[in-house]
DNA sequence: GCCCTATCGTAGGGACAACCAACGAATTCG
DNA sequence: CGAATTCGTTGGTTGTCCCTACGATAGGGC
């Protein structure tokens, strides 16, 4: 039997946001389960990426940062905290604000989940010279 | 007071897949937004191309060409029917098929929409030339 | 013709990301 | 000091994707 499955009209295909879509749900498929196998999330790695990177800092900085909902950020650095990845304390200087600080635990974890994003990342863009990769996140960055 | 907000971090930022679904979330609110003002939203507008651009065919066949869920798609074709844009008939050379066929309202709708998703689409590429739109393209579409 | 398997449309539910509105507590600014 | 703003938090909604399941129908092997 032949195959007569019509593939993505073109009409649509060619549309950048089209194709971002799509795009976007493969790479959240593999980063997602890659992740899976160390029992964390993206934006659980992202988070715990974030802290790593710029050190101890407030949830509405790390909300901003990300560009991730406040309300979304609550219940994620609670999980975090929960399994002891990070602290969450006070900060006595402004005690609106929460001190978030990444943990040993954290840090270790955050190695392991680090490979395992990059991986998946590699294999969402095989079909791409390094040179195109590159190219794609210029481009991507300049479109945000 | 210095501008003390801690942007993306660089581990994260470089990941074609965090970078993949910020483009995509902007760009999906683009075209949310602007289909909104004929009353549509993207997932219609998408079938609504598709049956025309690929004629009449069945669910399934939707489905598979747009990579929606079969079980999403029937609540689309749903009201696109109610809006009497597409029509669903029974196929009668296979009675478990239903015969998705653009209308005429469904027709000039699609005149109005295209053109609402193609503003959206250049509003969102608007930092590119238009050859490092067509290499965003290109380069989107091998990764697919 | 008859079983076995596959497909189609439809329905249920759930995971996850993105977003919006509101509120008390605390801080900052005019 | 009073007003406006920020922060963390709780409450929702929406959209996309995934898995399961079921009756009806179609096709292949025998």
């Amino acid at each position: 039997m032949a195959d007569n499955t019509p593939y993505a009209p073109a009409r649509i295909r060619t549309l950048p946001s089209w194709l971002l879509g799509r795009a976007a749900a493969r790479g959240h498929r593999l980063v997602g389960e890659a992740l899976a196998t160390e029992g964390i999330r993206m934006m659980h790695h992202a988070v715990l990426s974030a802290v790593a990177e710029l050190g101890p800092l407030s949830q509405a900085e790390l909300s901003r940062s990300l560009a991730i909902d406040p309300k979304d950020m609550v219940a994620i650095v609670n999980d975090l905290q929960r399994e002891a990845l990070l602290t969450r304390a006070p900060d006595p200087r402004d005690r609106r604000k929460n001190t978030v600080t990444i943990s040993p635990a954290g840090q270790e974890l955050l190695l392991r989940t680090e490979q395992l994003g990059d991986r998946a990342n590699a294999e969402l863009t095989a079909a791409l010279t390094p040179e195109e990769r590159a190219q794609l996140v210029s481009l991507l960055a300049r479109i945000l």
